[in-house]
DNA sequence: CCAAAAGTGTTGACTGTACACCCATGT
DNA sequence: ACATGGGTGTACAGTCAACACTTTTGG
């Protein structure tokens, strides 16, 4: 390639993470505190330098088991970042992956050796390191609109749920209300979920059905909401 | 970050580029021919290493401007492919984009020096070099969902055109028929396109009305197709 | 006058949206 | 008995999809 000088090897690349859960009605990402300069004390995105040995995906993987226990999440590449001036320290590109996972199934260790690893509401967050700001917003949006033409809910979602809590994830992650004989309707008319025997209990209402995914495996859908 | 080793630099980092034209009702790819190991000979993406002081993107429109002569072109990230055999050279990441261009803006010089850049029918694909081959369906996924909900059309089109070459545009890329009066209808209600007073002339059947895009800017629509 | 592409409306099916009341349970 | 969320249907509006003939030009 006649116009490209040589490699040259002083960039270096790192994996950042973007941990989606639902809880409590809100959508919630995983932030750590970093130990280290730059930004050391701020909120920062979990994440890694690139192994010369491992694929970028399966080192998001791996930040995702160590810092939130997870084992089989649903992950995808976000995008990669790259402006000159991102880190202070020189030339980091950083190739982002964003995953989605069940509330039940993290298992966080706060401790300060693991960099306090933290669950915080989209809706609050802090002052973040870096351009890690940058990468929630766009993740948010790639979340949101991948909502309305995947399936990819159920990864965020337990084995079996009500139907309100299946509404409840869609209005926290699309921020706004749905109506629940429309999204019921919809939701039941793609055949994406069966319902189960079973139903909830002990709560001081009336008792929901439960239902699962038929099959738990990202699908495109023609048109969602 | 306790479970990360340092920093490796034996990661090397290049952009490759995949150029989009429609012509004659079809899709095209422009494709250069390697001069050089590994796979020379083959057909591949333009594309070159990474500079240090250089963002991606910026990189990718020199791409497009040495092979292809385009000075402002409509280019997006794709996505970073980083498989650890990509390469048979190592350990070599790629960041992709994806550019689409107006047959007439393309001022491609096919010297043998230059790497003979050739426009491709996506039809009818030679074997490529790398996973170039996996990039290219990638990118026309990407294009054809984007097609559906934004108006990115107009990058691929001159400063005026029929209704006929806007329809066909989108059937080369959809790769389906569509229906001319529904198309019109729809298209006209999106209130992207106007009107000018000229029409075609010097073909052999009735001119035809030449229109143009209101703004010229990347925009998300609500639903397309 | 023939060939070629331009231009133009209607109908029926389907999809989306708005909206309110009774039910089953715990306390 | 009351509070809480669960569960259900209808009607109207908007959008989508199918479909064919007349017009204007060049040759």
């Amino acid at each position: 390639m006649p116009n490209f000088p040589k490699p040259l090897p002083e960039i270096q690349m790192t994996v950042d993470v973007i941990i989606f859960t639902v809880t409590a009605g809100q959508l919630n990402v995983l932030l750590i505190r970093r130990q280290s300069e730059p930004f050391a004390g701020t909120w920062a995105l979990p994440g890694g330098y690139l192994q010369a040995d491992e694929i970028s995906e399966d080192s998001a993987i791996r930040v995702l088991r160590d810092k939130a226990g997870v084992r089989e999440p649903f992950i995808e590449q976000l995008y990669t970042f790259d402006a000159l001036d991102r880190d202070p320290r020189g030339r980091l590109v950083s190739i982002v992956y964003y995953a989605l996972v069940p509330e039940e199934s993290l298992k966080i260790n706060t401790r300060p050796d693991l960099q306090n690893p933290t669950l915080v509401p989209v809706t609050a967050l802090p002052d973040l390191a870096f351009d890690h700001a940058d990468m929630v917003e766009y993740a948010i949006t790639r979340l949101q609109s991948k909502l309305e033409y995947t399936n990819v809910v159920f990864s965020l979602l337990p084995p079996t749920f009500t139907f309100t809590e299946l509404q409840r994830t869609y209005e926290a992650i699309l921020e706004r209300p749905l109506d629940k004989r429309n999204f019921q309707k919809k939701f039941a008319s793609l055949g994406l979920i069966e319902a189960t025997s079973e139903m909830t209990s002990g709560d001081k209402h009336r008792p929901a059905r439960l239902y699962r995914f038929i099959d738990n495996k990202p699908t495109e859908l023609k048109k969602f909401f």
